[in-house]
DNA sequence: TAAATAGTGTCTCTGAGACATTATATT
DNA sequence: AATATAATGTCTCAGAGACACTATTTA
């Protein structure tokens, strides 16, 4: 914050707002990347589609706060995941009612059930994220939270680059093969299995092998199983073919 | 935002706060990565230095807010630099007088002149972050200004590997050798000399060459110069040798 | 000429992509 | 055996680091 006039917190002089969180939860389901929304059933926007999110409490900073509605919307109360902060959105007339800037977070979990449905009567559910932002039949968002949505799965995207993020996604313990379907939903094209399976064992910190083997699969020799590592950056990244192709050919 | 409980925006239920933003303004003096502070004349913290910032007015979102106390602080109108949000910061006893929500950004530009300090008597000055952040007779920052100070410094560090930004700290024209030094004053470390070449002229659309020569030497080959190409992204990335070395996590 | 800075060539090493080959399980 | 999946080996190519060498200017 940092103020240069010294009754610059007189509310009359500079007007207060609401703050609020909104979260991009994403999980993989059925081989897709996935996000979690919410049907609104008041005005403003009654019947579209949203982020969860809410307020924050006098006691609490946003990431607790974000914890707090993450645990509410999902039901879920050991939180396996990650969530970290994305960005605050504070356009004057994102509300129509009232200012309210609201601190985006994203978070990403392995393998979440179906959200709590019963809590209120909202409606709630898993969108496979390419049927949100995909034109055609995808459902506009409320508020601002179709560019929200954009700017938290361009962070995901890009930390399964230079992070070892992917192994939020799955649950331990997993496969090399469960770990690179990862990078398939959340990238829309896998990198090559080779060079995947040499980047993530030889990079000290990414997973760690355990003794025992195994795998979903009923049927072929049962792979290694692994625990996530102590590393949290991959240094050189993980290679992404970018959508944006420096000339093609090149 | 959004919302679940259709009354929520009753004052009475939940509290506003007043958002600020602050701003860690970059540039290069001295072949060092320089961060502006203001002196604090008021308590709290008075006497302490701090990052510029202020509030965030009815009309404006907080970039808008960003760009205008960036005009304000530094008295320059044409900023010739970049300006993007860094991150929020919003623990609830960060100030001590009220609830302050501060949106939190970070500005480049190049070999800015000395602050305007007649304005209102404040003192504001250009820190090497060396000075700052190095241990022994660093100054202790008002308010979670350390913090942010902290995380900005990281952000310009990553940003230069995986953009061009380093282009927005020098002056067109510019020569290969003045982007380098802005590799190495914002790394610490500069790349290889030979590597950057060939990998800033390789990159399509970081660096168009001019016909001219010249430079700032007034001995030597005279150098190509260079204006910035239209590329943002750098794919790969520059590597950077981390400090902290891939293994061991947080 | 010497000194200074700009720029190139070349060697080696790492690692990515492609893909053939081998390993280990079930049926 | 046939089939399915896991894991390894090998070839090639791009690019990074190191550093010697060449180029172009001023004094």
């Amino acid at each position: 914050m940092s103020d240069q006039h010294p009754d610059a917190y007189d509310a009359s002089t500079y007007p207060s707002v609401f703050v609020t969180v909104d979260l991009a939860v994403f999980t993989i389901r059925n081989g897709a990347l996935s996000v979690l929304l919410i049907e609104r059933g008041d005005e403003p926007y009654a019947g579209r589609w949203a982020l969860p999110g809410g307020f924050i409490n006098p006691d609490e900073d946003a990431e607790q706060a974000a914890w707090r509605e993450l645990a509410e919307e999902t039901g879920v109360e050991q939180w396996a995941g990650h969530l970290e902060q994305l960005k605050t959105y504070s356009a004057p007339d994102r509300d129509p009612r009232h200012r309210i800037v609201s601190v985006a977070h994203v978070a990403f979990a392995p393998n979440l059930p179906a959200p709590v449905a019963g809590d209120d009567a909202r409606n709630a559910r898993w969108w496979a994220v390419d049927d949100v932002v995909g034109g055609e039949d995808a459902p506009e968002l409320a508020f601002d939270h179709a560019e929200i949505l954009d700017d938290a799965i361009e962070r995901v995207r890009s930390k399964l680059e230079y992070t070892t993020l992917a192994t939020e996604f799955v649950e331990e313990p997993f496969t090399l093969a469960e770990l690179h379907r990862v990078y398939a939903a959340v990238w829309g094209r896998p990198p090559s299995l080779g060079a995947f399976r040499r980047k993530v064992i030889s990079t000290k910190g990414f997973v760690e092998a355990t003794s025992t083997k195994g795998g979903t699969q009923a049927v072929g020799r049962p792979a290694t199983l692994y625990r996530r590592g102590g590393a949290a950056i991959l240094q050189p990244a993980m290679l992404r073919q970018h959508a944006t192709e420096p000339g093609a050919g090149d």
